[in-house]
DNA sequence: CCAGACGTTGTT
DNA sequence: GTCTGG
DNA sequence: CCAGACGTTGTT
DNA sequence: GTCTGG
């Protein structure tokens, strides 16, 4: 699967990458990006590549409450596009997450050893996701990370497709999310059918990293550090 | 017709 | 919103 | 994903 | 066990 990941691109690498339009965006160097937190996504607006920022962890249109979101962080590939969570995203609202690498915990007895996967060279790979948007309705109560949204506000939310795990990654985990090679960004983006299979176990490596990153507020360069 | 679910992962 | 189950 | 909380009442 | 927060 995916439950973490870095962001370390600038608006300029993922431009350099990706061909974004649009005004440029100071982005931090992300070395923790958890569940329920915001992270930068590239979407299609009438023709042409923007970054945004939307809040990991989809939640649908017809959600009663955002409660669902923290299980919704990722969506499988072989079924998103007629789940009734995801479908209507999967026609209409995808998205490129930037990421130069992703978190497996794997899982040995009762110790979890976390793992940082990415390209050998550590350049910048794009997830396939999709969003949604979420209008808070009057009356509900908000968790308390929610709060500052007002009745009538829209909350931006996305997922990370995901496909079984190449051998690559495999060793540490049986999930891994799907990273499109460049050929595929406009046919993601546009709607169209693109293969969504594990990308070519050759073209990424994992290395083990201490336990620091399992806390989600732990949030510098240490989370990728050797154990 | 209305009511209720709608998801992934990992673990049991 | 849309589908399934009753 | 993992870590950490998980409750009420009344008073400050 | 299950949910929220990060």
């Amino acid at each position: 699967m995916c439950g973490r990941f870095t962001q370390l691109c600038s608006w300029q690498e993922v431009h350099r990458f990706l061909n974004l339009t649009g005004p440029a965006l100071e982005l931090r160097p992300r070395y923790n990006v958890a569940p329920g937190q915001d992270a930068a996504a590239v979407r299609a607006d009438h023709g042409e590549r923007r970054l945004s920022i939307l809040r990991w962890g989809l939640i649908p249109a017809w959600s009663r409450t955002p409660n669902i979101a923290y299980r919704l962080i990722n969506a499988r590939a072989e079924t998103a596009a007629t789940k009734p969570a995801f479908r209507a995203a999967y026609r209409s609202r995808r998205c490129l997450i930037p990421a130069d690498g992703f978190y497996e915990w794997a899982r040995h007895g009762a110790t979890r050893q976390p793992y940082l996967i990415g390209r050998k060279d550590g350049s910048t790979m794009a997830f396939a996701g999709l969003w949604e948007q979420w209008r808070v309705r009057e009356g509900i109560k908000l968790p308390r990370s929610l709060a500052e949204l007002a009745p009538g506000e829209t909350l931006e939310t996305c997922t990370i497709l995901t496909t079984a795990a190449n051998e690559t990654v495999a060793p540490v985990h049986e999930r891994m999310p799907v990273i499109l090679p460049a050929e595929s960004f406009d046919a993601w983006l546009g709607g169209g059918a693109v293969e969504l299979g594990p990308c070519p176990a050759h073209e990424i490596v994992g290395r083990a990293v201490g336990t620091w990153v399992n806390k989600a507020s732990n949030e510098g360069p240490e989370a990728m550090e050797k154990p």
